[in-house]
DNA sequence: CTTTATAGTTGACACTATCAACCTTATTCT
DNA sequence: AGAATAAGGTTGATAGTGTCAACTATAAAG
């Protein structure tokens, strides 16, 4: 319980969280880390992704992103093409198998979000993602207008 | 920006919180990892630990906390003792290095917490601590219980 | 058609988290 | 007291996360 700094609630709070939704996945039955989990859900809801594509959308490494489609490759959750744009990239897009898993997947995510929020309004919820999201603006729009 | 899950809200989150951080620290001249500050901290805010009671405290691993404490004594920030109660564990406590470079990291997270929250209300502000230590409680106290 | 930029991959490294095995000291039980 | 068991702490191993730099190949600009 301990301290009340900002750190240490958020560190718990991810801590909550992470572990909460690892349990929810392997009760889906899906044997996938949470990173892999996170590209895969950009696959998912950005159509006509690209590697680079998800890195921007999620603030991530480029090679983090490699790494990761690998796994999903390997998986056979998701499939590459040829981007006929631009034959440096290919084109991102799931298998009938990773629609599969991004149900299950949506099903944990949405079980664990049941057990954190149980106690809360939706006005009480709806101010916590308001605050979260002027937050990570205050910093990232400083840092992106300034490079 | 992107997804509006409680997922993606607390990872952008926990990444630019983090980031912040490790930035306000590097400006105090302060080369520590973020689980070694925190480790610091647990030493510094519990009267007489040991190396058990922080990681009761931080609901941490006894292993990470053992590294943790060995990088704070290399560093000269830390002292053990004896413990004259139990001959199986040692008290900690700052060392006067140890204490200033605390100063330090309280001025960094003060910092860091002025730039995330420069655009919040302090209703706000409490709001969001208080769905946050919610929604670690909802869990936390069911997993406890239940062992 | 050379220079420069972009998409993606790979290697290396630091940090974080967790588990199991182990050693030493305390506690409990008989 | 002595054996069994528990608790504090250390160590090794392993998986996952995040970041940087170097590199290949294509594309775009001059």
């Amino acid at each position: 319980m301990s301290n009340n700094s900002l750190s240490e609630t958020l560190h718990q709070l991810m801590h909550t969280y992470t572990n909460l939704l690892l349990e929810g996945i392997r009760q889906q039955g899906v044997e996938l880390s949470v990173t892999n989990i996170r590209t895969l859900k950009g696959v998912c809801y950005n159509p006509n992704s690209t590697a680079l594509s998800i890195s921007k959308h999620m603030q991530r490494d480029k090679a983090q992103i490699t790494r990761a489609l690998n796994d999903l490759l390997a998986a056979e959750l998701i499939l590459k093409t040829d981007n006929p744009l631009d034959g440096r990239s290919q084109l991102l897009q799931l298998t009938s198998k990773g629609e599969e898993v991004m149900t299950k997947l949506d099903a944990a995510e949405e079980w664990t979000r049941q057990q954190l929020t149980k106690d809360l309004s939706l006005v009480e919820l709806a101010l916590f993602f308001r605050v979260s999201r002027t937050m990570i603006d205050n910093v990232s729009t400083s840092k992106t207008t300034d490079k």
